[in-house]
DNA sequence: ATATAATACTAAAACGTTTTAGCTTAAAAG
DNA sequence: CTTTTAAGCTAAAACGTTTTAGTATTATAT
């Protein structure tokens, strides 16, 4: 015990107040007086002896023993990031409703930090992983689902995997922003999005896409996808091609980075929105609202995406992972601001 | 064990494979070998096995025979507030270097919330705590001071108690904007800041008023708090009674959410920056440079004062608490953008 | 009366470590 | 040759739980 630790009390504590074993104490307080017959005014005094002393189990001691820690490791690609932090927030809420806590890493979007990160959060002993999954990791997801540890996988997935996860429809979100585009008469529509293998940004391509050709405009489909690691000078370019070479109508942005990259952007080349183009981001962000033209946006219900994955793993923890696998899709909102209107 | 942890090697493996006791593999693992003068052959051969049978220590059997965790508990105010997750993300990178992991919890600036995070996370092993202390929690920070709990305060600090923190000079980052916008020919200056007794609001607010009576300008001083649960409406309330009614030239925000808040009014009252009112903002938000006129702004040093938020714990946690107590105090850094310049 | 069953409880092992105290054996000292 | 010292190692306790396999004791059935 650390020192700073040293008078806890401890179930022995208790037991020897009242003047019975150890073991029925746990008994007790694990509430399995009944099932073990467990006199009631027994447990009645051993239940306030507990209460008196003001005993907590030590869940170091509790975990070792085979039980759990009450702990969720969630594995997210940038904390500092305003959407995975909101999703952070939300997770922790419902994590401490049910009586977790968590305990957290950021990958950067490498899978072998996200191998690392595993490694670690199990090693603390986390009952369970909540994780944004990236490029490469594949494999890694699939030998957790092997291991039967309790995974949810959130904002992406693995569709060939039989593993649970709690996404966006993201092929809904930019149907949904590339048909309301074409109603308001934008025909030169182009997407930019992550240089990236992984569902969401797939689905969000081909939602774009799909919605293009069933408008007859296949030919003016334009998608450019920018690199993580470079992300705001590729937006800039990208940016500037679609304005200057492409003469695009309507950029589609498919995350908020490169939503807050763009806008950036076209504030320095001076592009007024919706005038010289139109825009629509993705995720929510101040700017959006204090941009000088308030801009459109794809909105994906937070909330609830991330109390869902909590609550899938939680049951996952509690009722084994042999249980089928809850596969949650949710649905976006498009917000409409003035970027997207074709008279703004 | 948890049936998905299963195959883990233990140290009795080791033991076995070698043929020794457990005893001896331990001390070779923990670098004892010289101090109990293991044979430098045998040494040798345990530490070949453990490579070999890619052996790592159970940390929850470690922690509980009285070792560490190699936790880290981090308490901040909200975790999906800009401010805070960029504090994180620093806090987890320099952590993680220092073979740290982090757990995590939201306070909402309310000290009952503090307290059953600080006994959560204390409970779950955490080897020491890095917090953001809230108004009431004065208490507690004492007592966990008594109890020799590894503790250092960051963001804000209580100036009569001997225990850790690491902050921005919060005094200087108000003199350094008042100053400025004294300089720039502004008169009615005003400042608007929380609804809190913490040092780092007192002394933004003292900075200023300092700053302003040093300038012959005492007559000017107009400071006005705001609720942390009616945040919006208050500062929207303040920002159209400072134009309307106080005539107020130039507006100080003393935080990222108000002035971001502070903005957005603004921007709906349809107020020109700089032309009718001057505005600095506080800490960084992609807010400030797409705003229709760039926004000033007071930059913390987030990384230098995270950073340095870990490395006190973890040199607290290695030697003591009884070692001295560090007090670090960071520069702040004002950004000058057209929002505060007399003739943008 | 005796076997059986139910009730109310407990001893002890186990989880994976670290550490204290001590045990051999061999070398050095007397 | 004994005794002391040193070298090299180990047995076993301890950390705080949970759980398995009991043990008494009393009640019920035969």
């Amino acid at each position: 015990m650390k020192d700073f630790e040293k008078k806890k009390v401890s179930i022995k504590d208790v037991a020897k107040a009242v003047g019975v074993s150890t073991t029925l104490v746990s008994l007790v307080i694990n509430g399995k007086a009944k099932q073990y017959r467990i006199a009631d005014e027994m447990a009645g005094r051993v239940m306030a002896k507990v209460k008196e002393m003001n005993y907590t189990p030590n869940l170091i001691a509790r975990n070792l023993r085979g039980g759990k820690t009450q702990l969720i490791g969630l594995i997210v690609t940038d904390i500092s990031n305003p959407f995975f932090s909101m999703i952070s927030r939300v997770i922790e809420n419902r994590a401490n409703e049910l009586n977790y806590t968590v305990i957290f890493g950021s990958s950067d979007e490498k899978y072998t930090n996200t191998q690392k990160l595993i490694d670690v959060l199990l090693n603390k002993g986390a009952d369970g992983l909540i994780i944004v999954p990236c490029d490469g990791s594949e494999k890694i997801m699939e030998r957790l689902h092997l291991n039967k540890t309790p995974t949810v996988l959130i904002d992406r997935c693995f569709k060939n995997l039989d593993i649970s996860f709690s996404c966006l429809d993201n092929h809904r979100a930019t149907v949904l922003a590339t048909q309301h585009l074409i109603e308001q008469g934008f025909r030169k529509i182009s997407l930019i999005a992550y240089q990236s293998q992984m569902s969401n940004v797939l689905d969000r391509i081909s939602g774009y896409k799909d919605t293009m050709r069933k408008a007859g405009l296949e030919k003016q489909i334009n998608v450019k996808q920018v690199s993580f690691s470079n992300t705001k000078s590729d937006v800039f370019g990208t940016v500037k091609r679609f304005i200057e070479k492409d003469k695009t109508e309507a950029i589609l942005f498919s995350t908020n980075m490169l939503s807050i990259h763009g806008l950036t952007c076209l504030k320095e080349m001076n592009v007024k929105i919706p005038d010289d183009v139109a825009v629509v981001g993705f995720d929510e962000s101040d700017v959006f609202d204090l941009y000088e033209c308030p801009v459109s946006y794809i909105k994906q219900p937070v909330e609830q995406i991330a109390k869902t994955a909590v609550d899938i793993l939680v049951d996952k923890i509690k009722n084994g992972e042999s249980a089928k696998q809850s596969m949650a899709v949710l649905e976006p909102e498009l917000i409409v601001k003035r970027s997207s209107l074709r008279n703004g």
